[in-house]
DNA sequence: TTATATACGACCATTTTTGTCGTAAATAGA
DNA sequence: TCTATTTACGACAAAAATGGTCGTATATAA
């Protein structure tokens, strides 16, 4: 049900780093995978995406690397989480995906609920809440 | 992330079906999965794990079935997670599950601080409140 | 020019989830 | 008592999701 998944965790590790250290000391993905002992390249897509989103920048070439683009506090959990993740969802049928049941489905309602409640719970959650 | 698995989705069909017709009336696993359109095999172990725990009734044999056993009001919907899926947990060293990292794991409090919230939320909400 | 960094898609491995099958035990009804 | 039908349950197979790797392109500081 719940399982968080390992790009989540390793970007929630990485804004964490950027978070303890000066706003505009750059850290490459290669010196944060050594310091906490991730995979390199899963860490590095993962920090690729949280670029293309804006959460952090990326500068190129030796002595590149990133940090954090904005405050965390400006940041949604409901955002993060769908930077990371996609859309979130407790059920596909949240969003479209031709369900074949059409007919008699008789859990939306239930699922719909659940739903609702997990995304009011991270809409009122930030990002530096949870990683300060 | 948020994910709902098919037993739980099997298990909401069930519950909600039983929850709408007269209490000691026996529907059995067949009648289920045929009128829904669920796999009948799949859908018979969920029941029996929702029976093993008490949420519903079995009689064996023709004329057998299942039926609530109590009242889902009295049902929070973090334990109907945990007798589905396990513990609930949005990371598995929430619990224990030797984690490498020993040293310097920077985020388990983000972590605990997420699924506290979920199992607060969870814990706040009956069976009752979702199915009805 | 070279070494080092980000960017990104393709691909493979592993794990988890989903679904199936075979068999045993209980029991209502003929 | 016999048969058909139901629950109970473990073992196994198929499918999907996740995690991780690799190759290549591009930018840039020194």
């Amino acid at each position: 049900m719940l399982k968080i998944s390992r790009k989540v965790e390793y970007a929630l590790i990485a804004l964490r780093h950027f978070q303890s250290q000066d706003q505009d000391k750059l850290t490459s993905a290669k010196e944060l995978a050594n310091t906490y002992g991730v995979p390199q390249e899963l860490l590095a897509k993962v920090l690729q995406r949280l670029a293309r989103n804006d959460i952090i920048d990326a500068v190129k070439g030796p002595t590149g690397g990133y940090r954090l683009s904005k405050d965390t506090e400006t940041i949604k959990m409901t955002d993060f989480f769908e930077i990371m993740e996609g859309p979130m969802g407790i059920m596909d049928c949240y969003f479209d995906s031709g369900c074949e049941q059409m007919d008699g489905c008789t859990i939306r309602r239930p699922i719909n609920r659940i739903n609702d409640s997990i995304r009011t719970m991270f809409n009122n959650m930030t990002l530096a809440e949870v990683t300060h």
